[in-house]
DNA sequence: GAGTGGTCTAGACCACTTT
DNA sequence: AAGTGGTCTAGACCACTCG
């Protein structure tokens, strides 16, 4: 159990701000913890399932800011709720196209893989480190010629301001999930890296079904929370 | 990126069924491979990341069943919760104490490290899989003698029955992290197995802050959902 | 008692980042 | 050009589970 010792170790470094934002290399470490590379892998890895410690592919391990607190309930855009929190946050438009949707998300908004739907993906920056690639699928018929209008500004205010859309009911999912592929490489991670999931259903004022978010976070930048009143039998 | 596909063709026999619920052990499908134990087990833990399997310390890797749908918002109790989901619930009574929280309790609950406070541990099963560990910190205040009674029913039973108390709002945060320790022996996990932790703080009728949950959830046995009506400025 | 998973050693090569 | 992290090999021992 090696590795539980050098993780408490490193934790205790990382608290008493020994090391930097970035950590010395694995061979210097695993070497001053007389061990192997893989062993230190073993303990740098636990505290990287603890959200304490996350990597850049290729580039290093780095020790994990404080966490984003993220409340699904609020429409609050990105911007302004990292703001809100002292953060610095900046996006990024991946693409923008119209294409036929997989099964998955034409179920989920309730169409088939026929018919086309918006597609937006963004990558968001917190304090210049890449934290959550957002897709989002937009149903065309309340959003004609989405494709024409200039990103730069969130979606909600582009659906408040020019389409007189707004979201007033979400029906969200949370699970945890790992990074792989185009996602992964965004986010300047490693395939693998452990990831928090978010899955919304968004409906405007009129009850309608108009979009829905795929986010995939770095475990470690975000703490989703909620006030809710509860439903009682 | 051999373990890459390593661990896509070991999700294709997942969904084909060619697998029982228990994985051949490891060195036979290292063998099958062509590959060595850590290569393998490289491809196992990324989809264990991913929620696909789940390992028990000592005793193998397993198929991940459905996860259960939990919504934060919804204080039906785990057992009706479980059952109406087609599952088989279980809980087991860990401990039930009077004790002085650490600090960061005390904080939770507005109160110091020397007010006593109950806490009561459950370990709670899905058909017969221990799937998160649950702790209670109770503000003896609201239920004097509350370690006399009878933990076979539920806390909200409990606290409605006899105390006349009734969950009215609850302030939850979601976030990722790792199992250490008792936790992680008590659901057969190994140190370090992903999980899923939920805080929440619940309030009465009346508004009064009451108690805390800290439950960790083995990550693919969960999966939040809620439905919110959301907050616009 | 056989076999298993958990842990660890002592290397190696490559592609990539950084200096 | 040097150094780094990502990946992989080919073993080993131990404590534990299971038949």
């Amino acid at each position: 159990m090696q590795y539980l010792k050098i993780k408490d170790a490193i934790f205790e470094q990382i608290e008493s701000g020994q090391l930097g934002q970035k950590l010395p290399s694995e061979r210097k470490l695993a070497e001053s913890f007389n061990t192997t590379r893989i062993t230190l892998r073993e303990a740098l890895s636990l505290l990287e399932s603890e959200g304490k410690l996350f990597r850049e592919d290729r580039r290093g391990w780095f020790i994990s800011p404080q966490p984003l607190i993220y409340d699904p309930t609020n429409t609050t855009e990105f911007p302004a709720m990292a703001m809100a929190q002292g953060r610095n946050p900046r996006s990024e438009l991946l693409s923008a196209e119209l294409v036929k949707p997989n099964k998955q998300i034409a179920q989920l908004l309730q169409t088939t893989t026929e018919d086309e739907l918006y597609r937006i993906k963004r990558l968001r920056f917190l304090d210049n480190r890449p934290v959550v690639v957002v897709t989002n699928y937009i149903l065309p018929s309340f959003f004609p010629n989405l494709l024409e209008t200039d990103f730069t500004h969130s979606l909600s205010i582009i659906y408040r301001e020019q389409f007189n859309r707004i979201y007033s009911k979400t029906r969200y999912r949370v699970s945890t999930t790992s990074l792989t592929g185009s996602t992964a490489t965004a986010l300047r991670a490693t395939a693998g890296s452990p990831a928090m999931f978010v899955e919304r259903l968004n409906y405007d004022q009129y009850n309608n079904l108009i979009d829905c978010d795929l986010e995939y976070w770095r475990h470690d930048a975000i703490c989703i929370q909620s006030l809710a009143t509860l439903k009682n039998a």
